[in-house]
DNA sequence: GATTCCGGTTGATTCAGGTCAAGCGGCGCG
DNA sequence: CGCGCCGCTTGACCTGAATCAACCGGAATC
């Protein structure tokens, strides 16, 4: 792999290479490549096949899925949301490409963003022959399936206030009380990630801050009791019925 | 295995065993053990670790996600939901198993269920040495992470009686145009895994055969046509902005 | 065979959050 | 330096779905 040596160290302090061991990541690189990219930039396009699997190595990128049914009222294209926010040291779509169909959403550059660029025939095959590769697979789809199940629960169960408390406390470093949180993309992308519009986002931020379980500084966030923040965040007036 | 070669066969047939291949199956299977449990019956809680990778041979479960924060109001337990519903053929929890973490759910039978048991380990060590076996969960996992990702898109785009089209649509047994679908499970079940209410459920599917789009037959709906009801179930008056 | 119970439906009302619209500050650009 | 655009916030209002409350029919219980 023709490329920086900070590149190749980035990755491996990747929790997939390091689980997936030096050979893989050797055999893995050697074709692949990296690339910068733009905020605004699409890497891929839902429902085209999969070429290449990407790591991040810096910046944030959107997965956006679109609802493929036209909206006859106005006649623009059908909405369209955030499923899923990855930072650097995250791969993705490994699903798409281990079952070689098509994307389920567009992969956009929430900022600017460097990417490595695994060719996609290349990751299925050496998922086949390298037990250690695979397991670190394996490893990599368990999390995220749980991350989308916690998804699925924040969306069903929790008002937009708790689902902005908990989306700002888990980007917290790790287990630490307090600190502050970088929110280097645009307040749409976050407010579809959370499943809310740009002016509830708003107004919950605004809210958590008036209540003082958050500071806001521009796109970092203040916060200085991370478990509080987790509790609860506003006066639980009437509480929600079991579904 | 000491069982009925019936089930040995139903377990031939499903999607991940064949991937697999009877080596594998073979290997997994010794230990393994079924079990037939009532309606309403826990496998495993919410929190719990994971003990067995179950394979369901009949019935449906509902993978159940309580929200652990007390609700101070009424003072009940958290409020929760139905996350997944799974039917015969499906294997559960395999990324709990993979990871060996505490489940993140509640199993909980919606009908009268067999299941078979497969000792977490067991799995856990097969799928380390056995290739096909590694392949056939990576394909498992990728199918799965799909659909969380459907339900997260349905849940943040698309309006009630969309989701209930959808859920009925797909239910529909492949690629046919019409057909009728069973419902065994209560519709309080139905109604969390689309992240409605009971009563929300009960009026979309009065609106959907208002339209002539199902037919309620107790259990049993009929479905005349399966594009139509994909389409647009009801009037699209004002539409939905993106997000 | 009456009686409770439970799942489901229906109706009335409320409310969280979406929509529409206006303001507002920063920032790139001419 | 001023202009216009864009991302974000704030305010007023509206609406889809939740809540609360009856009500109904079938199945289990006595």
């Amino acid at each position: 792999m023709p490329d920086r040596p900070q590149n190749i160290d980035l990755v491996r302090r990747t929790p997939f290479f390091a689980a997936a061991g030096e050979a893989a990541m050797a055999r893995l690189l050697r074709p692949s490549f990296t690339q910068v990219l733009p905020r605004g930039a699409v890497m891929f396009e839902q429902n085209a096949m999969p070429g290449f699997l990407h790591l991040l190595l810096a910046g944030s990128v959107g997965l956006v899925a679109r609802d493929d049914i036209r909206d006859e009222a106005r006649d623009g294209p059908g909405a369209e949301t955030v499923v899923e926010i990855f930072s650097a040291g995250e791969m993705f779509l490994v699903p798409a490409v281990i079952l070689d169909m098509p994307y389920l959403a567009t992969a956009t550059a929430l900022t600017e963003v460097r990417v490595l660029m695994i060719p996609a025939e290349l990751f299925r095959d050496a998922v086949a022959t390298d037990p250690a590769l695979a397991r670190a697979a394996l490893e990599m789809l368990s999390r995220h399936w749980r991350l989308m199940v916690d998804q699925v629960v924040d969306l069903k169960l929790r008002p937009a206030d708790r689902r902005v408390a908990r989306f700002l406390a888990r980007r917290v470093p790790e287990g630490a009380g307090s600190g502050a949180v970088e929110l280097p993309e645009a307040r749409a992308a976050v407010a579809g990630r959370l499943g809310m519009t740009p002016e509830t986002l708003s107004r919950s931020m605004a809210a958590l801050e008036e209540a003082g379980m958050i500071r806001s500084e521009g796109r970092r966030i203040a916060i200085p009791d991370c478990e509080r923040l987790l509790r609860g965040p506003l006066g639980r007036a009437p509480g929600k019925r079991a579904r």
